[in-house]
DNA sequence: TTGTAGGCGTTATCAA
DNA sequence: TTGATAACGCCTACAA
């Protein structure tokens, strides 16, 4: 009736090292954490008593709680991971958050925000959160998050209240887009857009879909293009992939040449891609029958789309800056937004129209 | 000298919201987990003192502690996350696991294991760890995260002790697409090979290089090719990137025809698009001139690709074994591993060789 | 250089 | 239905 009996797999702490060794547990403690002085010998006894016993350091859980940090920051996506990362943007931008908070010892967590469900990041042991958002619709779980009191930073998103935005001039560099269209002497124009919200509702773009439509960037992006444009139409897809913009480039192309755009403006460089793959399938050249430019600036993997006309983001360095962001948040300093700009990028999709 | 001054962003706790709700920290517990009998009344109260305190729900870092779960599973990789992802596969792999272990109220968490850093992996306040490496080199770190004592699943890695994998049948499979070329009449093919270790050395296969190699999967699937053509040679690349296999590609075919290889096995879709592509820049038709097959069965955004023969390796559900496998062995039940059989699916880029 | 004491914020157990 | 008590495993002043 020993009491090992019970403890068959039951992992030992460090106070049983500290026992084991003949050590106090505090001793134990600086043996492993090295923040402290501690004679070679002692630590070595200690470090070959844990190892003796199976010890594999300090649970990270009860560190958490005694340094009242975790380590992880959490970044909150808006999809499905499959989704979220099939947009080269939002990856180059969690590498970009990866690369300032990891030398800092902390991690990423994938966190996804799917209709309704807070819990998870309420409950999730997060430093700070990251919200890829781009949604108003975040608004709801912001108010709810805000209230544990840690840093939030927020990429594209919508002004919200005591969330420190990375955010990105989509009006300037679509407007940019659209007049470079425009001085080519393009008149007939159309949009390929993101999704407009979460529904991801598709169909063509209408007052009413831009009233209720939520996803941040997808909104500027038109708005800037209908600075040069008031009127331009166009399709909404269900989000930024190459397969979409086939469909919605199809769909606007296969008409006669009379009513076909001569330029198609897509909101990001994958559905660029897809149009101009439709515009292939229909026997149109680009630029010669029709002009096309993206948006991103990412360096994509298919090489019709490699000399895109587009406006390059510059999607690690806005990671980073929430990067920093955090971290500058985490250690009390005080850190404020920024708005990067995208550098127009000419490239061979767009000429003149045809006569 | 009040204690208020120093606490003027101090967050509250739990046992402060009881105090002003006129409870016990027990039952003030009980009112937000849900987890015990509770009036309305009561449950109201401290709710409403919450609000008021500004207390944000219970500290999870403290939860974790005392449930001795963190809700938290991690994810090691092998690379910088934008290499990572750049590969549908493992995105598929790691929505599969977030598919089965999200509900039960657990999020993913990314882990980088770069060369020789495995304090994060051990410092991490995970439940479990799936390991993404493919490398026998992660023996190291498993050997130390091993005495964690929480559960291990690999995917698709070589066997090592106290490690579940959930694995792939890698050479029969590519045994399979040999068989294939072989029997469409075959007989001088190249192969575009996976990175086979972590510097992503490339240039010829040779059997030094197979040698050393490390990654898993490349090696299996050379060696399934060659119980077809034992002495097929070809390239290694730097990893499972289009343009990757473009270069292999245009390295292979842009010599004298009566070089040229028939048939190209390429060890991923994304190397076999990039093979594709370079035949198409050298004028070269597939499958007229050349046979091309891949590995994977992703559904690949680039149209070219779109019918490749290749195999189809069920990615999600390889991640939902793992999340599975998670689960069981934090609830402590015994886990097997599973071995998965890939689906040959023939397309249009394999015929017979010319002439 | 080492040990002592106390608490990080929560929740499980048990008794009332 | 509620409350008292005791950990969870560790770390950090501070004292020795």
């Amino acid at each position: 009736m020993s009491r090992a009996e019970g403890e068959v797999a039951a992992r030992p702490t460090l106070a049983a090292v500290a026992r084991a060794a003949g050590v106090s547990a505090s001793t134990a403690s600086l043996a492993f954490s090295g923040a402290g002085p501690v004679s070679d010998e002692t630590r070595s006894r200690v470090l070959a008593v844990a190892a003796d016993l199976g010890y594999g350091g300090p649970d990270p859980r009860a560190r958490s709680l005694r340094r009242g940090r975790s380590g992880i920051v959490g970044a909150v996506l808006e999809d499905t991971l499959s989704n979220a990362f099939r947009d080269p943007i939002n990856v180059a931008m969690l590498d970009g958050i990866a690369d300032v908070t990891g030398p800092a010892d902390n991690s990423l967590l994938l966190l996804t925000e799917t209709e309704g469900e807070h819990t998870r990041l309420l409950d999730a042991p997060v430093d700070a959160l990251v919200l890829f958002g781009c949604s108003t619709r975040l608004d709801a779980s912001v108010s709810t998050v805000r209230r544990r009191g840690i840093p939030l930073v927020s990429i594209e998103a919508p002004p919200m209240e005591g969330v420190l935005d990375i955010g990105e001039d989509n009006v300037g560099a679509s407007r940019l887009l659209a007049q470079h269209l425009h001085d080519l002497g393009h008149r007939r124009v159309a949009v390929v857009a993101l999704e407009l919200g979460p529904g991801r509702e598709t169909g063509d773009i209408t007052d009413a879909r831009v009233a209720a439509g939520t996803t941040w960037p997808a909104l500027e992006r038109l708005r800037g293009t209908r600075l040069v444009y008031p009127d331009a139409g166009g399709l909404v897809t269900r989000g930024s992939w190459t397969s979409e913009g086939h469909r919605a480039g199809t769909q606007l192309l296969d008409v006669p040449a009379s009513e076909r755009p001569t330029a198609i403006i897509a909101q990001s460089d994958l559905l660029a891609s897809g149009v101009i793959a439709a515009a292939a399938d229909l026997g149109l050249s680009v630029p010669g029958d029709l002009s096309v430019v993206g948006y991103d600036g990412v360096r994509l993997d298919d090489p019709r789309a490699a000399d895109l006309t587009t406006v390059v983001q510059p999607a690690v360095e806005k990671g980073r800056a929430a990067g920093r962001a955090v971290l500058a948040l985490l250690a009390g300093e005080a850190a404020t937004g920024t708005i990067f700009t995208s550098v127009f990028r000419p490239g061979s999709t767009t000429a003149p129209p045809r006569a």
